[in-house]
DNA sequence: CGGTATCCTTCTCGATACTG
DNA sequence: CAGTATCGAGAAGGATACCG
């Protein structure tokens, strides 16, 4: 057979379109905002509560970010004054189960984690 | 029984270290240098190649905070010129498994995520 | 080969103020 | 209530040059 496959440095399995969906899903707000409304519906300011110390302005982008993704569908549930539900969408569902083993895997190995810093900075001091 | 649970916005499962943890790990670039790792050790050069387009700084601050979580070990394997070797840690392994249902994930749904972003974008002109 | 150091641009993010 | 608009500080990230 001919061949094709001589690759040295063999192709990335992560390319640039499942880079940028990663991180648009997996960013810092992104992980809490569907860690929450996984749990339940919620309204913005409730995120806002529930979410400690996210701006305004940073869970507004989250929303959006996610609501573009279809992850998040925004619903609106009253007018005057208005008022916006959030909630987790069939696709964004799919994504509890990795939210969960990433908690779980961060939970379980936080402390070799800690042992591997400490040791990392009393080389390097 | 007096009541310490009545939440009536509950607690974050995601508290700020483990945020810290998994920024650290599942960024851009981390994921993929693990990705290769976990197939075989590289060189710093190889990786480089191996990744498109990641240039030295961010490679180099990649492998560095790495290194410093204990997910990647930095070998050096021959001197002058100066070889190092990077490969995957114990508790880098520990990684293998959702790294992969990470890409799993993003390669099933890239299609649904496609349809939402063009609705999404229709909409919003 | 495997980095550091420096400069410089770009983007992120918080603070603040205002609106339908 | 649920945002938008604007500004400015700081961090991230690329380009380039140099080093052990």
């Amino acid at each position: 057979m001919a061949e094709t496959a001589k690759p040295a440095t063999d192709p990335p399995r992560l390319d640039s379109a499942h880079r940028e969906l990663l991180d648009q899903v997996l960013d810092k707000w992104s992980l809490q905002v569907l860690d929450r409304l996984c749990e339940r519906p919620s309204r913005f300011n409730e995120l806002r509560r529930a979410i400690p110390v996210v701006t305004q302005k940073s869970l507004t982008a989250t929303l959006r970010r996610l609501e573009r993704n279809g992850m998040v569908d925004r619903v609106i549930v009253g007018t005057r004054p208005i008022a916006v539900e959030y909630r987790i969408s069939a696709l964004g569902k799919t994504l509890q189960g990795l939210i969960d083993a990433l908690l779980h895997w961060s939970t379980t190995n936080m402390p070799d984690v800690e042992r591997a810093r400490e040791r990392f900075d009393r080389q390097g001091d």
